[in-house]
DNA sequence: CGTTGTGAACTCATTCACAGCT
DNA sequence: AGCTGTGAATGAGTTCACAACG
C-alpha cells in the first residue's frame, strides 16, 4: 500500500488559523465517499466555505501531497493532516468541573473519536464525588496534581466557575500538563511552556450579536 | 475602487477579532474597582494579555473616549464597547436541541447577564417534549419555525447532531431569524444575510493538541 | 485537458514611535 | 510628568495568476 512515511520535512510553520482550516479539511477528507480516489482543492473549498488557492496553500504546507492535473488521495491526504495537527495518535486528559457542561463534553462523541480519551474527572462539589460517569469515578480536587500526574494525562478540560479556574489551572501545572482547554471566562495566566486555548461561550455570543447587529456583509460566502 | 459606504460615526469597522478583544476588555472594564475613576490601556492590556498599542487601536475605533494624560473613564468606556458590540439590548434567542450541551448553555449564566435571554426550547426527542427546564417548555421541532417567529427571537443557540443541523438551520432560517450561534460539527450553508458563528469542541481540541505538540510559536509576552 | 504548487501582489492586522493633550 | 491617538513601518495572511506537470 502506500509508504507515506517519508521523511517529515516541514516547509513552513502553520498558523493558528491554518490549522484550524486542516482540522476543517480532515472532515471533509475522512467523510469523502470511499468509492472516490481523489479530491480536489475546488471539491475540499466548497465543502468547507474556504477559497480553493486557500486550501492549496494550506495543503503545500504540509508536503507535496497532490498530483497536478489529478488532485489528491483522501487517504493519504488525511493521514498527512492528522500528523501535522499531532492527532495521529492518543491523547489522555483529564477534565475538572462535572457540571452540566462538563457532563456534556464527556458524552460528547467527537472526542473519543479523534483521539482523545478523558482519563479522570475531579469536581470540588462532594455531593459529586464518586459519582460514576461514563465509567470514570469522580474525585476531588484536592488529588488532582498527583492524580494527574499518575494518570499521566498530557491535557485537561477545564470547565469550572470562573472565579476557582485560575488556582485549579495552577494544580495542573504544578501535575506537568501541556495544555489546557478552557471553557471558564476569564484570562488565565499560566507559565509560557503550558498551551492554553479558551472557549468563552458568551463571548461567541456577543460576537453573534455583533456581527448581526453591525449588518457584517462580505461579497463571498464565507465563514 | 470600491465606493466606501457613508458611515460616518464609527472612524473604522471593527474586524471579528477587535470584537472578540472587546468583549475582553469589557469583562475587565466591567469588573473595575468602583473607587477608580480612570482606567488606562496598560492596565486593561495586562489583564487581558495583549499589548497596549492594540487595546489604544480597539479603543480608538469607537470614538474619542479618553484623555491624554488621564486614561478612560471605566463606566463610559463600558458603555461605549456594549453600544459598539451590539449588546446595549435585549437579544431574544431559541435553543434547539436540550441534550447535554443545550441544558448546560441554559443554565450558563453569562448568557442573561449579557443581555441574551433564551424564550424557547425546542427537541425532536418526543421523551422530552413538555420537560420544563428552566421556565421554559420543551416543544417539538416541527413547531420550530412558527414559533420562533412568533416569539420574536433574533437569534438562535444550535445544539442538534451533526446530521439535523443543516435541516433545523433551514427550518430557523425560514422563520427569519438573523443568526446562528452553531455547536454542531458541520460547515452550515445559509442565506448570506443571516449570519452564522460555529464553535466546534472537537476542533478546539485538535487545536491544543497542535499546540502542544508543536511546541510553542508565540513570543512570550507580559506576566 | 485539469489540477497542483508558488512567486508576486495585495489586503488585513499589529507594533513602533512620537506628536499632542492634560 | 503620564497617557492617548495615529501616521508609518512592519508583519501576517490571502488571493491572483500562471508555470509545471500528469
Amino acid at each position: 500500500m502506500n509508504l507515506d512515511n517519508q521523511s517529515t520535512e516541514r516547509h513552513q510553520r502553520l498558523s493558528r488559523a491554518a490549522a484550524q482550516r486542516l482540522s476543517l479539511y480532515l472532515r471533509c477528507v475522512g467523510r469523502w465517499p470511499s468509492g472516490e480516489d481523489t479530491i480536489s482543492s475546488g471539491q475540499i473549498a466548497e465543502a468547507v466555505g474556504v477559497s480553493d488557492a486557500q486550501v492549496r496553500r494550506d495543503l503545500a504546507a504540509l508536503g507535496h501531497l497532490g498530483q497536478r492535473g489529478v488532485g489528491y488521495d483522501p487517504r493519504e491526504l488525511a493521514q498527512a493532516i492528522r500528523t501535522a495537527l499531532g492527532i495521529d495518535r492518543q491523547w489522555r486528559a483529564v477534565l475538572v468541573g462535572v457540571g452540566n457542561l462538563g457532563r456534556a463534553l464527556l458524552k460528547y462523541q467527537g472526542f473519543r473519536a479523534q483521539g482523545f480519551e478523558i482519563v479522570g474527572l475531579f469536581d470540588s462539589d462532594p455531593a459529586k464525588l464518586d459519582q460514576e460517569i461514563e465509567g470514570l469515578r469522580v474525585e476531588p480536587v484536592e488529588h488532582l496534581t498527583a492524580r494527574t500526574a499518575a494518570l499521566q494525562a498530557e491535557l485537561a478540560v477545564l470547565t469550572v466557575p470562573a472565579d476557582t479556574a485560575q488556582a485549579v489551572a495552577e494544580s495542573l501545572v504544578a501535575a506537568g500538563i501541556r495544555g489546557i482547554l478552557n471553557f471558564a471566562p476569564v484570562v488565565l495566566k499560566l507559565p509560557r511552556q503550558v498551551r492554553l486555548v479558551t472557549v468563552d461561550l458568551a463571548i461567541q455570543l456577543e460576537q453573534l450579536a455583533f456581527q448581526v447587529q453591525h449588518g457584517d456583509f462580505r461579497p463571498p460566502e464565507d465563514d
